[in-house]
DNA sequence: ACAGGATAAGAAAGCGTTTTCTCACTGCCC
DNA sequence: GGGCAGTGAGAAAACGCTTTCTTATCCTGT
């Protein structure tokens, strides 16, 4: 006769009329409040056990406000960056007791907000992947979003810490070292187009430009997957460059793989770079040079600096930048003296 | 003055209040029901958003007892397979207005039952993904997690569908694949102990053995990363075998680039298989051969079956079982008739 | 021995919804 | 014109928990 009525689950109150005491009491010992015989507190948690009882998270949650739970909302589960990111968050959430509940927004700006909203709504904070809505939405929703996070963006709402990579410093470091392997030709695979990490790299490149009017950049539209890299192959062979910078590893492992298709040796050939340093880059034949980001401890700040703004504990609200580092590996290599062609 | 004093945030009464109506008027109008006079509906439509009013899920989850939420637990969201799942579940979840909450055991099998436990009693239904608790542990806990959804896992406990992929099908399709061309000393790089995808393996490994008792198959120990794979080589080269049946397609890209490192061609000295097929298996160089599994599609399947538990429709809980595909790229080819030893 | 202060546990009031129950009112028909 | 079905909206209970408020009891000090 342990079944309540209503639900069919075993509540409190069950275990009170068990244990001979009110709901209160129950409450009370399985909080862990001293205050209560500890005779009494015995039998309650011996009625418990008995009936299996295990309080209800959507009843405590409404009482005591907070859900011990926290979403991330990203554009695109299937980008390896993400997974990562999500990744490091769950891991470090975890350690304090918080869930994660993911939103993935499949690339719709425009559903966004609302996906964000719903998501904060059930959670007690937010953190907002690489969001592709416009600054001034962003701007507008952030203070309903409070607790947030923002990674790979900014913004000019309040008591938002934000956590972003230096793309524009990788993307110049890395066509430095293509320059000082005697590259003067580069070309940039873009990434998509209102992706705020893209705009950065961007204005790396034009920062770069700036320091080597020598060096001719040439600009290929783009994406962020493998079939991106892959399908630049022919726009990247009649361009001339010898220096690919690729958006992310992705589209750089896609860009080989077409040009080893097209019997181009890399990097004999051509040099290509990518972006990210994800762990399969340095698996890659030949392995990647790429400029790494340490991503799985982004997830892992962001999470610490959520923590705070859930806990308010005072906070600044920083910008944090994070500074990749170049890993030169083996698919980037001198330019040959003579352009020649390349053979098959 | 819509702030309300206990929380700070807008509730329901304050709706009520601004629009002259009662609680339960708010809520009828906020759940479409007719009910209602329209004058008075449209007074309260304009109370809500000139508020900015958002229903807290919470309340109205403890009034529904449902939370349109669904939780996975899976053994390691860095594994590739688990995140395409998540991605699957997610996506169709979502279609269907349901959000999902993750829970990672981080390959510590004695924190899954707890984890599926509490992660269960937030959400509406649950999906385990391989978990690597034992089937006693599994089928004990299996009824209090109803509705659930086992993935690469069966039970004996009632009501719980299964999805499975035929992982024993698939290691003896490769391994018959390799035998037809020609190859006579295979090796088996085995993945993690526990896992029972890996057991399945062994399985349809004995078979196919029982059918060649002319071909010789070395066992490895394993794991499923690149590590695993990059760390076999020496072991693999001293076993002598030509054909190299890897745990999945990480280990075997892990064992490519090692190979690669050795300076042994691969397939002309020696062919490597993978499993899954993950999105990388079709640009790594050489190419990579390996069983391919309908991954998404099992996430989108799970919602579905999950879906149709939470509705109660009824339904006779099967064991799906997905066949994986042959899938010949690259990296596997004709044996050498004479074995010579690898160059450089 | 009795007032006063702890102390421990029950009663009840929230938390923010939904929904049943109840009631007032409209309009219909005989 | 008066009961009666029907309608629409408010009051209140319910969901399962936490916590404040209240009260009974016991202990201490004078």
């Amino acid at each position: 006769m342990a079944r309540k009525s209503a639900t069919g689950r075993i509540g409190i109150a069950d275990v009170a009329v068990k244990a001979g005491v009110s709901h209160a009491t129950v409450s009370r010992v399985m909080n862990d409040n001293f205050t209560v015989d500890p005779d009494i507190a015995a039998r309650v948690r011996a009625a418990a056990v008995e009936l299996k009882y295990q309080p209800n998270p959507v009843g405590r949650s409404l009482a005591l406000g907070k859900t011990d739970t926290i979403g991330i909302v990203v554009p695109d589960l299937a980008n390896p960056t993400f997974q990562a990111i999500l990744r490091g968050l769950s891991r470090a959430a975890a350690e304090d007791g918080y869930r994660v509940l993911i939103a993935d927004s499949f690339e719709v700006s425009s559903e966004e907000a609302i996906l964000a909203g719903e998501a904060r709504r059930r959670c007690d904070g937010l953190v907002l992947c690489a969001p592709r809505m416009s600054d001034a939405e962003l701007e507008e929703i952030a203070p309903s979003l409070h607790p947030l996070v923002l990674i790979n963006r900014t913004t000019a709402a309040a008591g938002v810490p934000s956590l972003v990579v230096d793309y524009g410093q990788g993307v110049q470091d890395l066509a430095e070292h293509l320059v000082g392997l005697g590259h003067t030709r580069l070309a940039f695979l873009a990434g998509p187009t209102g992706s705020a990490s893209n705009g950065l790299r961007l204005e790396g490149l034009e920062a770069f430009k700036a320091r080597h009017a020598d060096v001719d950049v040439t600009m290929f539209d783009g994406g962020s997957d493998f079939d991106t890299g892959h399908g630049a192959v022919d726009a990247v062979l009649d361009s001339g460059a010898t220096g690919i910078l690729a958006f992310n590893d992705l589209v750089a492992m896609g860009l080989m793989s077409g040009l080893h298709e097209h019997g181009v040796n890399v990097p004999v050939d051509i040099s290509v770079t990518g972006f990210d340093d994800i762990p399969f880059a340095r698996y890659t034949t030949p392995t990647l040079t790429t400029a790494a980001v340490p991503i799985a401890e982004l997830g892992g700040h962001a999470w610490r600096e959520l923590r705070a703004l859930i806990r308010k504990e005072d906070h600044d609200a920083p910008v944090t930048r994070y500074q990749p580092r170049l890993e030169i590996r083996a698919s980037s290599g001198p330019a040959k003296a003579p352009r020649t062609a390349a053979h098959g």
